[in-house]
DNA sequence: GTCAACAATCATGTATGCAAGTTTATAGAG
DNA sequence: CTCTATAAACTTGCATACATGATTGTTGAC
């Protein structure tokens, strides 16, 4: 096997957790992700402490590694500064995007479009992370767009279950043509706010999932 | 020896290079460090992988772990990120402080200009700190914060250069004044509009710098 | 039958060992 | 004398071993 394992482990675990496939509360234990990954214990650890550093795992000492879950007041905050980071991204790309930019973020809306008139939420989801990623790389400051990358993919297993909300698609396509406008116009203000509240409205529909959520983590933490 | 070892080498050596005593681009040899702390290679290795998803090392594989040393491309983007994240803070503080909030903002700016008035730029660069993280503090939000923290140590090691250039202690002074009015008179936008300003200054002003800080590093990296 | 104390088991945190890739030193060709 | 090829030395990345704190299960008291 060829290639360091750490990063690949780190790749997979994270794409485990933001698809959930691994689910918030979640433990992960060292020696059977070792086992699973046909690996020993030491390239696991590290992977880990990689993702708990970027917050996507929490890890309690002498107690195991869990997969990150945040309580109501740690999701209201992580969409607020969701929300600060999305604003700041479209007010910088109102005044710098490119023609490759202004391509690609009105493809992705198109495809959004095309997600919505299929009533396909899977699809959906994707076309939506994409449409923000276009943002973000507009903005031309690759710092500031790998920030919003990973809290996107932070909070993506809470979104996830937000798009099964009735209607919030629509909703939320309505919302992205208002930005969009907004950015093609140069109007980074508005582009700003429009995407401040975009987000917001999330994290605030939020609060009525909360509690089925924790009940689901419970039920986890009970089972295993 | 009690505790755990990991979070102690992970603070010990943060703090190095925040203080500077660490230098951007210098090497971090793992054995040399194990023999320095007097542990194995495992818990420094853990510690370097929890800098370096912090940003404040950078990890070549197979080649060593290395002091972040941000070229003038990543720095002017350092910069913007945090002068968003600050502008950020600012509107939020402007509207949900608390009167012990507002107490801490006021007794750090005092500090500030007793640094100024002593003509202290050790103390204030302390104080500049501690004002900047009042203000993170009095968000409520204890993400965004933790966030601000980050990246406010994070360019440390960058603004410690940029406070020996003359007059810049008195001009960052009258800035907070600034500040801080919009602040206590609840204007959020203002407040986010200096605060944005402030920061990007800084980081304009090191384009100048920027030069001297690469040779520095050259030399540093021919020697050692 | 419930609770508490204790013991056995298990997982984590650290140390050590080893293989593979990188860097540095050396020798030879031009 | 410079440049290149080669080999020695070193460093990292992973595996394995072990000690300590956590967890679980059992036994006994009430």
């Amino acid at each position: 096997m060829r290639g360091e394992a750490t990063p690949r482990l780190r790749e997979a675990l994270e794409d485990d957790i933001v698809a959930g496939r691994l689910k918030p509360g979640q433990r992960l234990d060292e020696v059977g992700l070792a086992e699973r990954f046909d690996v020993s214990r030491t390239p696991i650890r590290e992977a880990l402490i990689q993702l708990a550093a970027s917050g996507m795992v929490e890890i309690r000492p002498r107690r195991g590694a869990f997969v990150a879950l945040l309580g109501p007041r740690e999701l209201i905050e992580s969409f607020e500064l969701m929300a600060e980071i999305e604003a700041a991204c479209g007010r910088l790309a109102a005044r710098r995007m490119t023609a490759d930019d202004r391509a690609a973020m009105q493809a992705a809306h198109a495809d959004c479009a095309r997600a919505v008139a299929a009533g396909d939420r899977e699809t959906y989801y994707a076309e939506n992370a994409r449409f923000h990623g276009a943002i973000y790389a507009a903005t031309g400051n690759r710092i500031l767009a790998a920030e919003a990358v990973r809290h996107q993919r932070l909070l993506q297993p809470y979104r996830r279950l937000q798009l099964r909300v009735a209607r919030r698609m629509d909703a939320s396509f309505a919302e992205h043509q208002g930005i969009l406008e907004a950015l093609l116009e140069g109007q980074g203000d508005l582009a700003a706010e429009r995407l401040r509240a975009h987000v917001l409205v999330q994290g605030e529909r939020f609060l009525n999932l909360i509690s089925a959520l924790q009940d689901e983590a419970d039920a986890l933490a009970r089972a295993g």
